[in-house]
DNA sequence: CGAGCAATTGAGTCGCATCAAGCTAGGTGG
DNA sequence: CCACCTAGCTTGATGCGACTCAATTGCTCG
């Protein structure tokens, strides 16, 4: 959300990567307003780096965990699971990213997590979070309002996975990783990013089987509206991607408006 | 057809009722350890009375608020939306649910809130809200768990509407009101509690047509699990609505302190 | 007693799942 | 250097679950 626009130097897509929480926090003040101690105080929670090979469920479904994962690199989803083995998607986890934050006020797990690809993790123990909330309550407050941006984003999930059809889902979360990559700028130059994902994690995503996840991406290719190639996304036409996923970014705004990130306790 | 069914011999169905904030700290209680001054603290918050009349809405979708609602009586659905006009159901709150606490750290409404029929709403002030969490950290966290809970079982409403048949979801949807409603005890009785919704509000929960709805329904009745009927929901074979679900209850489960673990009702 | 919802049922259609190949590209070993 | 393997992508054929349109039956209530 603060990035300009770099020159055309058309490098290859980076993926971002962060071997501490200066993204964190940074992902908080995007959100919330804290003073520089309790920024300090965010920044100091003792972390853990654990690389994830792809593909590998590193907090499974319904387990208890004692920490908390950052993710510094990579991708990871938040799936859950019916009994016919059939995955369902219920969330991307870009770098960047607390993935289970939530986790430390309700450890029982509310979802597995899978890295998409090699990811690095930072874990942070539920204790050090949970002790650094009730120390300062503004991070308290800006760990509670980022759950709720996770859930915000979980409910236009549900609305995209039960009422549109095939070709809209597959656009609507193409918009919403755009912007959530911080490409979402709305002029009309060619939006390019990494997202390492195959057709069958999108389907997974997007409750559909791969086979149709293919011939939506074909529709969509077609129309000359965006193409998903080795984990590239590549949007031709920002406009049209909107309109095909009926996507409306407000849900991903963080509240930032002066007036309502007022503290209501003096710094 | 063969509905000799006790007609209105049994003791009517009884809506729960609360005209003021202890169901709600009951319910923060049943998920969090909370001192008897952070308690009072709660149960001191001002409230006004607002009452709703069915079917209409009273927090329009995208709007900003600067109240949370608790359901003292009545029911309400948080609605999500499509262009074409229909419309997605991402959660039932029942009398007890602070259905928007989410709302005091982000305003921007995360969807809208019908009444589903005549409803008794207790306003409280989002500055209410964030002052008592700021001055306890206990409630804040309380808070903060609550909002994870809803989140949690907004997952498990994501995967039931993307992975799962018509019949597995309102086997599902009625699995999950059964035991919110308090009526989830494992026994062979029979069960029945008051869930005043239509075929039609069934159809947006479980991402259906209402037609659909009424053919699956009819399908659990003529297997002898379940029926709903004006509003009342039978159970006769929890067992088998469970397992047409796919229903697993612990995501309902609250988790308290590393040292205490309550269920969401006790049993 | 008709008006108006909600529930019900039928017939026709379509989106997507399923099954089944083939295709492509990168990797690996003989 | 080619033969093979594997993961992912692409395409076709077929069937079912759910939607749509449409009509009918209760049910409640003024």
């Amino acid at each position: 959300m603060t990035t300009s626009r770099q020159a055309a130097s058309k490098t290859p897509v980076i993926a971002p990567r962060f071997d501490n929480l200066c993204a964190f926090v940074e992902r908080l003040k995007a959100r919330s307003v804290l003073a520089s101690e309790e920024q300090r105080a965010v920044l100091a929670l003792p972390v853990q780096i654990v690389d994830v090979p792809a593909k590998q469920d590193f907090v499974p479904l319904g387990d208890e965990t004692s920490h908390c994962c950052f993710i510094a690199s990579g991708l990871v989803a938040r799936v859950g699971q019916v009994k016919n083995g059939s995955r369902q998607i219920t969330a991307f986890h870009i770098p960047g990213d607390m993935a289970d934050l939530h986790s430390a006020v309700r450890p029982v797990g509310i979802g597995g997590l899978t890295a998409l690809c090699d990811t690095r993790i930072l874990r942070v123990s539920h204790l050090a979070v949970r002790l650094v909330a009730q120390r300062y309550p503004a991070v308290a407050e800006a760990f509670w309002r980022d759950c709720i941006l996770d859930a915000a984003i979980l409910m236009q999930w549900a609305v995209n996975v039960g009422r549109k059809d095939g070709r809209s889902r597959i656009a609507h979360i193409l918009c919403e990783m755009a912007i959530r990559y911080g490409r979402g700028t709305m002029d009309d130059a060619l939006h390019e990013f990494a997202f390492p994902v195959v057709q069958e994690q999108l389907a997974d995503a997007a409750a559909l089987t791969s086979v149709h996840v293919n011939r939506c991406l074909r529709s969509l290719r077609e129309s000359n509206i965006a193409t998903v190639r080795n984990g590239i996304v590549t949007i031709f036409d920002w406009d049209a991607l909107v309109k095909a996923g009926e996507f409306d970014p407000s849900y991903l705004i963080a509240d930032t408006a002066p007036d309502r990130q007022r503290r209501l306790i003096a710094e």
